[in-house]
DNA sequence: ACATTAAATTCGA
DNA sequence: TCGAATTTAATGT
């Protein structure tokens, strides 16, 4: 099956497609699968095998841990622009999470074979994924960071200075498309606690809140909560 | 936990 | 197809 135009257009357009040969970005072109999701819907499911590497084209999707008790905590999302799945793929192994859409999301999808064999052959792409990797890892040590800072404030507003990394989200949007609930869950507080931070980071000026998402006005200034 | 308000959906013309 | 009415979801306290 050929891709869509738009299909196609993502991909050339993307920071790993131009680095490509013609004969790869012909590859790529002719085994990449779009795929649209609704609210709700799982992009990928906790245990299922990883065999394809997924670009957000359009959406919103975050990435969600279930506990055997059936609480759910969210680690991170993935907005337009963003390309997971790598390290899963890497290691042929099962997603250890499930990503859910948060709005209706196009996704493109490139085959575990295909992945691989850029992986093998092309130096641009390798560049492109080493500095993913590293990108996810500090995002994850921020995390890590964040997880221990006592004051509910600070966490919220770090959780949202996260959301703003320009690698991990190259096309993030001004307003973030997040309910405080969905805060709640990123940030690992209550909705009440997120509301009341988020009330209180707007009137510090750093952020505006609107009804369904949250718009940075100050990135920094929520780096030196 | 409850009251309020905004948005989405249904229904009647 | 438009707008009022009703339902549903997000927000504020």
């Amino acid at each position: 099956m050929q891709a869509s135009r738009e299909l196609c257009t993502f991909l050339r357009d993307s920071p790993w497609g131009r680095t490509l040969a013609a004969a790869d970005l012909d590859l790529v072109l002719s085994s990449a699968v779009e795929r649209v999701y609704q609210t709700g819907q799982s992009i990928v499911r906790t245990g299922a095998e990883a065999d394809y590497w997924v670009g957000i084209m359009d959406g919103l999707a975050v990435q969600k841990v279930l506990s055997e008790s059936g609480e759910q905590t969210a680690l991170t999302a993935a907005s337009s622009g963003t390309w997971f799945g790598e390290g899963t793929l890497m290691k042929h192994g099962r997603w250890q999470y499930d990503a859910v859409a948060q709005k209706e999301t196009r996704v493109a999808l490139i085959p575990m074979q295909v992945f691989q064999w850029l992986l093998d052959g092309s130096l641009g792409f390798n560049q492109f994924v080493a500095r993913l990797l590293n990108a996810r890892l500090g995002h994850f040590m921020e995390l890590l960071a964040i997880g221990r800072l006592t004051r509910i404030d600070a966490r919220v507003a770090h959780t949202l200075a996260s959301l703003f990394d320009p690698y991990l989200y190259p096309d993030r949007p001004d307003l973030l498309p997040f309910s405080q609930s969905d805060i709640g869950l990123l940030a690992g507080v209550s909705r009440q606690r997120a509301n009341a931070a988020l009330k209180q980071l707007e009137a510090d000026g750093l952020i505006e809140t609107r009804r369904q998402g949250v718009r940075v006005l100050d990135v920094e200034g929520l780096r030196s909560r």
